[in-house]
DNA sequence: AATCGCTCCAACCGCCACCCA
DNA sequence: ATGGGTGGCGGTTGGAGCGAT
């Protein structure tokens, strides 16, 4: 439905409405948005539903183009929106789908839910490519898609199951650094980063790990951080209830190879692993890893080291 | 206290596909 | 067939926040 000028509702009040319309011909505003533009928006979509974004602009007395209404729509005020820590589990999903889609960050996205594409996007340029530049590898080689599948992967899958067994909630399984005590393998750089030296040799075998789905209440799935900003959409809409679905469930949903027991289409999680591989691969990076977010921790290294003992 | 460097993420940009007149 | 408008997507950037020096 097209929505014509005159048919805008006025938001802000007659002729200092008519006043911005003039002036957001030729002023756009850009940079961050601010309260009372949220509120505008959240107030104008509220009433008239989303959708034709410049128009909706216009109406809406906002000096917002009509992309970045909709881009803060979709990434910041949506009600369901889900804010906060990206959780194992969804580290995991976020792994498993780029290994099998790439740089698709909406397709991705649609799977995570309540997540932008813009986080996960985030996720993995802050995160992840951090990890290949610290193993000096391109993210894209195969020797850090190799790290991902047989270290990383399984084992996020290792620690949901623990935070699983041991607390059934989920919101233990949020990403936190770990810090526990100092290791003779962990060095310290100059920096005070911490980080794990890859043994010379590694082998071991990473069988078929059952998940239970951790649980799913609301509670637990909300992990809190909600800007001053965004906290406005609390107040405003009632949260969305399927905000909360587990990502785990979606794994389910995603077509070929998932089955319900995490088993993932790759077989990422089946696999025989050859950790002398990995090591070679790892030596010809740069053979040390950085401890200093949830992908690589310390409990990682003693993980690690579990199996190394064995050999 | 000031400065510097780094991380993270919200927002912007450019491109492309689709729709419709 | 075509050209303008619009929406969607992926890549990039600017700046706030924070810790280190």
């Amino acid at each position: 439905m097209e929505v014509k000028s005159n048919s805008c509702i006025d938001m802000s009040g007659g002729e200092e409405d008519d006043q911005m319309n003039m002036i957001m011909i030729d002023d756009i505003r850009r940079g961050p948005w601010t309260v009372e533009e949220d509120f505008a928006l959240i107030n104008y979509i509220a009433h008239h539903g989303e959708g034709r974004w410049n128009s909706l602009a216009r109406c809406a007395g906002l000096k917002r183009t009509g992309k970045s209404c909709r881009l803060r729509w979709l990434n910041y005020l949506r009600p369901d929106v889900r804010r906060g820590n990206i959780t194992l589990e969804e580290q995991l999903l976020i792994l498993e789908l780029h290994s099998r889609w790439g740089n698709r960050w909406s397709k991705i996205a649609q799977h995570l839910p309540g997540r932008t594409d813009n986080e996960i996007k985030n996720y993995w340029r802050t995160r992840v490519q951090k990890h290949a530049k610290q193993l000096k590898c391109d993210v894209n080689s195969k020797q850090f898609k190799d790290t991902m599948r047989y270290l990383w992967m399984p084992r996020l899958v290792e620690r949901i199951q623990a935070a699983s067994t041991n607390t059934g909630d989920s919101s233990s399984l949020t990403t936190s650094t770990t810090t526990t005590t100092n290791h003779d393998d962990v060095d310290m750089d100059n920096s005070g980063t911490r980080k794990l030296v890859m043994p010379k040799t590694f082998s071991g075998t990473y069988g078929n790990t059952q998940i239970n789905p951790p649980d799913t209440t609301e509670e637990n799935s909300r992990t809190t951080a909600v800007s001053p900003v965004s906290g406005l959409t609390d107040c405003y809409y009632p949260m969305n209830q399927t905000q909360n679905q587990d990502s785990f469930q979606n794994i389910n949903k995603i077509g070929d190879g998932f089955d319900g027991s995490l088993t993932s289409p790759s077989g990422y999680f089946n696999q025989t692993m050859d950790f002398e591989a990995i090591v070679e691969q790892n030596n010809q990076c740069s053979g040390v890893i950085d401890f200093s977010d949830n992908l690589w921790n310390v409990d990682d290294f003693l993980f690690f080291q579990q199996h190394f003992d064995r050999m």
